[in-house]
DNA sequence: CTGAAAGCGCTTACAG
DNA sequence: CTGAAAGCGCTTACAG
C-alpha cells in the first residue's frame, strides 16, 4: 500500500512511525542500536507497507519472471512429463522454473514472493483456504495443475476430461466383449479418481453390464496398490477378465500380479491403465491407456501463470484438456 | 575487476571513459540521447568492468542462492531421481533449484550468471573447452553429474562405481550358471557404459568364459534400443541365455522382445538392468538390477556446487559412489 | 549530444 | 538509543 502507485521508502515508514530515516534503516539492516519497542514498531510498519529492500527490487522489476513449480512426494513420471511441458513453454517464454516440494514454512508465500518467484503452479497438491490466503496476502498467483478438489472459482487450475476417458477406456473393454471389468482406482476423494470411475460406471450401466461393489476398488496412485487389489479381485468367485486402473503405475502392477499367478496379459487379463507416461509405452506387454496430454496440460498452466503474473485474468478459472484411448498390447478379446 | 574489492560504479566508469556520470547512466539504462560511438565506448567498458546494476545486485549478496540443473533430452527417470536427490539437498541448504535444458545461446552462461545462479549442475550432458570457457568467464562453478567424459582435473564430477557395476552384476548371472551372457549397452564413446562394459568383460574373463564380438552390443539408452538388440541377439547361432544391460530402460526393452517370441524371464532368459530406477521396481517381473546411488549423487552434486558457489575447493574434482546389486526376479539359473 | 546540478533513497560515523 | 548531517550511487530535467 505505498502512497499513490510509488514504491513505499524508508522515508515513509520514518513518518509513519514517528521516528528518523536513520533509525529504520537500522532496523531494515538489523543493526544493533535500536530500542526493542522501536525495532517492533518499525517492523510492523515495514511489513504493513510491504516495504522491499532495494536488493530485492529486481524481484518485481525483471522481464524474465520465475515461477515455483511445487508438487508433494516423488518426483513421478506423472510429474516429471508435466514439468517437461512448463519447462518448454517457459523456455519459450523466457521464464524460469524452479521446482521444490511443497512445504510450509511460517511464511512460506512471502518469502517466495521476496525470493522473486512471481506465480506458483501446484502439481496435484491440496490447497486449503488456509494456504489460499497466504498466496493471496503475498500476492502470488496460484495455478493447480489436474486439481485434487471440485474446480473452485477462486483458484486457477488445469485438468483433463478424466470422465470421458474413463468412458473411453470402459467402452474399449466392452467392446472387445469383455463384461466382467473391474475398476482398480486411486484415491476416493480425488476428484480425478471419481470422473474416471463415474465414466466407467455409466459405459458399464450403459451396456448393461453388472458392476458388482467388490469389482471396484478404490486405492493409492502406486504399483503397490495395483499388485495388492489385483491379489483381491482375482479371489473372488468370478474374477474379472478385464481390469481398468486409475493410472499406469496401477496397471503395472495388475500386469506383475497376473504373471505371479500364471496369467497372461492379455490372453487372460486386459488391462488399461490412465496416463500414457513412459511406463506406459515400456511394460510388458505395452499398455493399452488413456492418454492426458500431460506436456499440453503443464504449458497450459505455465502460460495461465505468467498471465496472472501480469496483472491479467486468465479466460477461464479452470480448462480441461481432452484424454485420448491409447490401444496397444495390454487389451484382448476375453478367453484368449 | 573493481579496483579494490569495491564494486564498479557509475562513476568508475565515466572516468574511464572520459565521460561523466549523467551520460553512463543513460547508456546503461538505454536511454537514446547520446551519440553512437560513445554508447559503443561505454558499453565496452560496462563490460569490461563487469559493471552490474543495482537491481542485479542481490545476485551476489542473498543468502539463498540458486543452482540451475541443465539436462539433455527428455525428464527421463534417471534424471528425475536425480533431481529428487539435488531438491532435497538444496532444501535442506536452503538453496534453490532452476530446471532447463541445455540450450546455448550467445551468452547464456553470462546470462545464468546475471539472473542469480551461483552454480550449474550438468546431468550427464556434453561439456566442450568452448562451454567451460564461457562458464569460467562467467564466474560460474560446474558440477557434472554421471560425466560422458573421462574425469577431467578442470571439472568438478559425481559418478558411481560403473566398473565394479558391470563386475557384480555379470558374476551374479555366473554364479547362477550362465556362460553365454550378452552385453547390451549404452553409447560406445560414453565412460559409464565403457566402464559397465569393462566390468562385464573382466568378470567372464576370469570365469573363462567366451565374449564373442557378437555379444556385446553398444546402442542407444532406450527402451527401443533393448527391443532391437534383443531381437540380434535372439536370433544368433546360439543365443545367449542371459543378457546384462547398461541401464534398466533397455532391460525393459529386453523384457518385451522376449515376451513377443514367447520367452519368459527369467525361465527362458535373465535380464539384468543398471541404476535401479522405479522402472525397475514396476517391471513385470521386476528387474535384477545394478543401483546407482541416484539420489545421494544428486545431493553430493548439490553440496559441491554450493561450496565451489561460496568460493571453497571440491575436497576432489571428481567422487565415485558405490554401486550395488539389487537382486530381484528377472535372474534365475539358465534352462529353467 | 553532453554534463553540471539538483534530487532521491539509502547508509553510516558521530554527537548527544 | 536516537537522529542531524555527510556522503554514496544513481537518475533526470534542463541549459548549453
Amino acid at each position: 500500500m505505498p502512497p499513490n502507485g510509488r514504491r513505499t521508502t524508508l522515508a515513509d515508514i520514518a513518518q509513519a512511525a514517528g521516528v528518523s530515516v536513520a533509525t529504520v534503516s537500522k532496523v531494515v539492516n538489523g543493526r544493533g542500536e535500536v530500542a526493542p519497542h522501536t525495532r517492533a514498531r518499525v517492523q510492523e510498519l515495514l511489513h504493513q507497507h510491504d516495504y522491499l529492500a532495494p536488493v530485492f527490487r529486481h524481484t518485481e522489476a525483471v522481464g524474465s519472471p520465475t515461477i515455483e513449480v511445487q508438487f508433494q512426494g516423488g518426483l513421478k513420471s506423472y510429474v516429471a512429463e508435466t514439468l517437461e511441458g512448463i519447462m518448454d513453454s517457459a523456455a519459450e517464454a523466457g521464464a524460469s522454473v524452479v521446482i521444490s516440494k511443497v512445504c510450509r514454512a511460517p511464511h512460506w508465500a512471502r518469502d517466495l514472493a521476496s525470493a522473486g518467484r512471481r506465480a506458483v503452479i501446484a502439481v496435484t497438491s491440496v490447497y486449503t483456504a488456509t494456504h489460499l490466503r497466504e498466496l493471496a496476502r503475498a500476492g502470488l498467483p496460484l495455478v493447480v495443475l489436474d486439481p485434487l478438489h471440485l474446480p473452485d472459482s477462486r483458484v486457477n487450475s488445469v485438468g483433463a476430461t478424466n470422465f470421458a476417458g474413463g468412458l473411453a477406456a470402459t467402452r474399449h473393454l466392452l467392446s472387445l466383449g469383455h463384461r466382467r471389468i473391474a475398476y482398480l482406482g486411486g484415491p476416493g476423494m480425488a476428484v480425478c479418481n471419481q470422473a474416471r470411475m463415474h465414466g466407467y460406471r455409466a459405459a458399464m450401466e450403459a451396456e448393461g453390464a453388472p458392476v458388482p461393489d467388490a469389482c471396484v476398488r478404490p486405492g493409492e496412485f502406486t504399483y503397490e496398490a495395483g499388485l495388492l487389489g489385483t491379489a483381491a479381485l482375482l479371489d473372488l468367485e468370478e474374477p474379472p477378465t478385464a481390469v481398468f486402473t486409475g493410472n499406469d503405475e496401477i496397471a503395472l502392477g495388475v500386469i506383475e500380479a497376473a504373471r505371479v499367478r500364471g496369467l497372461r496379459v492379455p490372453e487372460d487379463l486386459s488391462v488399461v491403465g490412465f496416463d500414457d507416461t513412459h511406463l506406459a509405452q515400456m511394460a510388458s506387454p505395452p499398455l493399452t491407456t488413456v492418454r492426458q496430454p500431460l506436456r499440453e496440460m503443464g504449458a497450459a498452466a505455465l502460460r495461465t501463470a505468467l498471465r496472472l503474473a501480469n496483472g491479467e485474468k486468465a479466460e477461464s478459472h479452470h480448462i480441461e484438456l481432452a484424454t485420448e484411448l491409447v490401444v496397444r498390447a495390454s487389451t484382448a478379446p476375453p478367453g484368449g
